[in-house]
DNA sequence: AAAAATAATTGGAGTTTCAAAGTATTTTCA
DNA sequence: TGAAAATACTTTGAAACTCCAATTATTTTT
């Protein structure tokens, strides 16, 4: 397979496309997490929390893990997660068994309803980058990517 | 001034593409914002938190703007943004007068430490952007604006 | 064994949030 | 004009989330 792939730019293209590109990432960072919260919290899901969400996602499909684990992912202390898992547990999107192996390590898996859960959050992601995927042709997916690297790599840096 | 660009794709590269715009996606939504906060609170600022940030934000430097205004902004009730205002004005980031042509009307605006706040945050959205930006040329900007514009108005549907 | 290390929970304190009630002021209109 | 309604903001009370430090239970080290 291959492509060629012409763009003309003005002057006047170039100048705007700094500082729109700067307007799109200031608002997409504002606003970001607030409306992802609000676009999965519908239907069913009403009664979880960003937090929840965070929780169930960190948690994951392959398995149980342990609060440790599951702590560190989230970057928080096991006191808080704790208290997180209680709360998910009592809604029955998680299930907390000891392990057998080491009696200290407290292990965590989603329910059948977490599961459920996990996928209908996954689905929002889904749905976001096939409807931005669908807008670009392979060379423009290429760029993007490269785009988003930058990006990626540039919080790697900072972090 | 005119640009060409041309770039060939191998099957292989094209199905790796959307995996990985994918993964960059998901791993950008779930840390943009506390590495954005990481980030920021360094030296001075050590003592603002994210909300705070968000709050000088919404107030910015353009003179002062009354509690309403601000909390819409933020998408938050007036009571929750009284709150902020109050730790904000403590730490002598905001100043809060009540209007003399409307005595129910609250004005708050930046105080020169939080003017030098909003520039400092401001320095890294800058400085994000510009590292992004230089690594990619004029039709590579354009694509990238192509996708956060589908991005941004991916978010306005679900808003 | 006793001491140290590890894993998780608990308790206490501080933030942030909202909804609802309260206060002060301005606008409406009868 | 002056009572009622509307507006702008603050306060209060309750829930959620966070951390740190103390505690409990268990395992590992020495």
């Amino acid at each position: 397979m291959l492509q060629m792939k012409m763009i003309y730019l003005t002057e006047e293209n170039i100048v705007n496309i700094n500082s729109a590109l700067n307007e799109l990432l200031v608002v997409l960072f504002r606003d970001i997490n607030e409306i992802e919260e609000k676009a999965v919290r519908t239907g069913q899901y009403k009664n979880m929390t960003a937090n929840d969400m965070h929780v169930i996602e960190a948690i994951g499909i392959n398995g149980a893990k342990n609060m440790s684990a599951v702590a560190k992912a989230l970057n928080v202390t096991t006191g808080t997660l704790t208290i997180a898992i209680n709360s998910l547990v009592k809604k029955n999107y998680v299930e907390r068994v000891r392990s057998e192996e080491d009696r200290r390590v407290v292990l965590v898996s989603l329910t059948p309803k977490g599961r459920k859960a996990f996928y209908h959050h996954k689905k929002f992601h889904d749905d976001m980058i096939d409807q931005i995927v669908e807008q670009l042709d392979e060379p423009e997916k290429a760029v993007l990517e490269k785009a988003l690297t930058t990006l990626a790599e540039f919080f790697k840096n900072k972090k």
